[in-house]
DNA sequence: AATTCGGGGCG
DNA sequence: CGCCCAGAATT
């Protein structure tokens, strides 16, 4: 196999050194690989030290809250991963003793763990010959064979997995993959790939043709829908007024403040008063906006403002509305933007002490 | 097969 | 701004 030889070679003299590669513990490949789905390395590496330093072992995790797990993934996106990680470490220790299943199949069938989560874990903790496909093996692949079909199909994924499956080495199979993710991300990058310092490059078909820049094709994303929203800031004995969002949906179980979807033909304070009031039963006086921020998701684009409120009679709060302290602001998971402002007004609280 | 899940960094 | 990133679950 030369393609592996060489790839292996390269990978021997220059791969990089991450905190998740100091052992290849089954519980630490599984938590870097759940982090690392679609989010870049360099984010990464800080949450999963101080996750490592927090929940050493999978049963520290186990016996942790899920909205003490949220907090500290906050910030890094996709919080069904860290629920389903929680579960997962949950039933590997009911239904595995606290042992990760050492196969692919059986890795593949804990929560969150897909097709390419499963490979990674099984090769780089078990040494098995599973392979591991996601979107640097994807764009490597259509370029060293010249695959001109969209990498996003299905029927594009199993071509890929048979020509790895044939070409990957059986002695080092974890090393293999990782190599993998190595050239993806210094040498066969997305755009203008480095193809003078690639030790695939005389395998290359697309280096060849002189086609690596067009490869590879993927069908264009939506653009995403536009929201706008009003937020309403309530500030009284040190503490913020914050609500739960719902179990299910976007943001699941994080808290924001409390927030109004704006129609086109309403205004601002009234629908942020009318919330506030039939969530809270409380009397509420909007004032001046203090923020406003424009932010993106992948598939949605919140144009939020954060007004201030005042109360002007009640104190009675309905569930699932909460006082949080500015001192604690940091002991719940916060949805998106909404961390921005509590962090804000968190230290301009401290200064005024 | 198509949608829904976040967030950040970079040219 | 557009692009894409160590994807998986749901519909």
């Amino acid at each position: 196999m030369v393609l592996a030889t060489q790839l292996l070679d390269w990978y021997d003299k220059n791969s990089r050194d991450l905190p998740w590669r100091k052992d290849n513990d089954a519980y630490k490949v599984w938590v870097s690989e759940i982090m690392l789905q679609q989010t870049r390395v360099e984010v990464v590496k800080d949450y999963y030290t101080r996750w490592m330093e927090r929940f050493p072992t999978l049963e520290a995790l186990a016996q942790t809250s899920e909205q003490e797990v949220l907090t500290y993934w906050q910030g890094l996106g996709y919080y069904n991963r860290a629920r389903n990680l929680l579960s997962g470490v949950r039933e590997v220790c009911a239904e595995y003793g606290g042992k990760v299943p050492d196969n692919a199949p059986a890795i593949q069938k804990l929560p969150g763990v897909g097709e390419y989560t499963a490979g990674a874990i099984a090769s780089i903790a078990y040494n098995r010959p599973s392979p591991a496909i996601d979107g640097n093996v994807l764009r490597i692949f259509s370029r060293l064979f010249c695959l001109e079909e969209d990498i996003t199909k299905q029927a594009t994924k199993r071509k890929i997995d048979r020509l790895i499956r044939d070409h990957m080495s059986v002695e080092r199979p974890g090393d293999f993959n990782q190599a993998l993710m190595d050239l993806g991300s210094m040498v066969c990058i997305p755009q203008r790939p480095r193809c003078q310092l690639c030790p695939l490059a005389t395998l290359c078909e697309a280096q060849a043709r002189d086609v690596q820049d067009v490869l590879p094709v993927r069908t264009p994303k939506k653009a995403p829908l536009h929201i706008k929203l009003a937020a309403g800031i309530v500030i009284q004995s040190s503490s913020l007024l914050i609500t739960q969002r719902p179990a299910t949906g976007m943001l699941a179980g994080m808290w924001e403040f409390p927030t109004v979807e704006l129609a086109e033909d309403d205004s601002t304070s009234e629908r942020l008063k009318t919330r506030i009031k039939s969530d809270l039963q409380q009397e509420v006086c909007v004032g001046k906006r203090l923020f406003h921020y424009i932010h993106t998701f992948s598939h949605r684009k919140w144009d939020i403002s954060f007004y201030q409120c005042q109360w002007l009679a009640g104190n009675t709060i309905s569930f699932p509305a909460h006082w949080l302290g500015l001192s604690e602001l940091d002991t719940v998971p916060w949805a998106g933007p909404h961390r921005k402002v509590a962090t804000v007004l968190g230290e301009q609280f401290t200064q005024e002490l």
